[in-house]
DNA sequence: AGCGTATGCTTACGTCGTAAGTAGAACACA
DNA sequence: TGTGTTCTACTTACGACGTAAGCATACGCT
């Protein structure tokens, strides 16, 4: 039998993103993946140590596409970046994301947790203590991730309910304007005019501002940077 | 054969809270919630009609248990007391968001919707527009289920590495004090101070004073509302 | 009494992740 | 050249999953 060009963990993992990306978490399984590369499902497993391996590479090729904060950048900037950042790489592959929250996957490797070291970085440069970089950071972080995963909601490989934007028609056709009315009204009106990434940068716009605010608070001295209200 | 006590919606949705409360959306098995009923797998189908009905039904539970804004309250009052409920009801049930964002659970009734109907109406009430309100809402909605999800993350009924806390031990003891050294100093320094839902309402607040600087960003003259920053 | 309907059980299909065993090609060294 | 050793891929099989299809039992009617 004439020895086929080799597989390899690389060729596993960008064939898993490739198939992840179209066809959701749902219809990533080793058998399909396998299918995809030309091979049984258990020759998989001479490249990678189970299912989990798969995901957590996969996360981990995403993680790397984010970037490090320029640490010239005044630290509400450096924040502004890394989360922009953070939310467009998992923007292009949303599975990940899904992946991370169900636990299916769990990257713990330095590359993937530089940027959040990154933002404590900048939080500590903004005067916060340990607990409020903490909560700084955990507001960062769970907005990033929840605006992901409400822009994509269920997402599921299949055309028909996907990227947020269509099932919403489907909302809009059966909702009823009597019970929810300011809800409606807001889906009747916006669908044209926004988008998830877009709303994530005005979410993080707000976000930023309270957390200006609470910086000021905490050391309202050396804090010449741009005023949130005045 | 003595007719045993009958099955309904109501116990087999009951028990199914209950099977996911204690092993996670993994553990919500047709099979494993039959047999907490004492009953075959197949004969929960006389009274719901699939799986995701299952999980429809659980979830609209969980959203009834969220408060209604209060409309005497000044409008990010209402803000923070719909999100707050909102995080708490959840955090009780933490795989309902699991099932949401997995689209495993699609529940459309208007009950589900109250909530963020509430919300709508108070950043209405607050003068945004159509695309504003839509954007503050988005990012609230965000940053809840975000803060939810990142702190059960991978909640998967194991109680070794159950809700979220304890599993940061294992990272703090397992990371690179040299290569990480801000997020290492967090993990290090906060584990013992802080909460979950402490965490939330703080990053809620901090989401709330940008909220309020882009009301009066849009309307600077009628809002006479608390100052957020003085 | 007899019938329809509601509710439960059994069996079966195709999916999943993966453990275990096997076959054959590539390579090192005699 | 022959002889292991190693690496890779394939095959088969197990126990889970959701659920379709069919059958059995028991109750509420008339």
């Amino acid at each position: 039998m004439a020895r086929r060009e080799p597989l390899s963990r690389e060729k596993v993992l960008d064939a898993a993103l490739a198939l992840a990306d179209e066809e959701g978490l749902e219809g990533l399984s080793m058998r399909r993946l396998a299918k995809t590369l030309g091979v049984e499902a258990m020759s998989l497993y001479n490249h990678v140590s189970n299912k989990a391996d798969i995901l957590d590479g996969v996360a981990e090729r995403v993680f790397s596409q984010v970037e490090r904060p320029d640490p010239a950048l005044p630290w509400h900037e450096q924040v502004r970046q890394v989360a922009l950042s953070t939310y467009q790489a998992f923007a292009r592959h949303p599975v990940v994301p899904l992946a991370l929250v169900t636990d299916r996957s769990n990257p713990t490797s330095v590359r993937a947790l530089e940027p959040l070291d990154g933002l404590a970085g900048a939080l500590f440069q903004a005067g916060f203590d340990d607990v409020g970089a903490w909560r700084a950071l955990g507001a960062v972080n769970g907005l990033v991730f929840g605006c992901l995963l409400m822009s994509t909601g269920g997402f599921s490989g299949d055309p028909d309910r996907h990227a947020g934007q269509e099932n919403v028609g489907a909302y809009i056709r059966e909702m009823d304007p009597v019970a929810l009315p300011h809800f409606s009204r807001l889906l009747r009106g916006t669908q044209r005019d926004v988008t998830p990434e877009a709303d994530f940068e005005q979410a993080l716009n707000m976000l930023i501002i309270g957390l200006i605010a609470e910086a000021k608070r905490i050391q309202p001295d050396d804090q010449p940077s741009l005023s949130a209200c005045e």
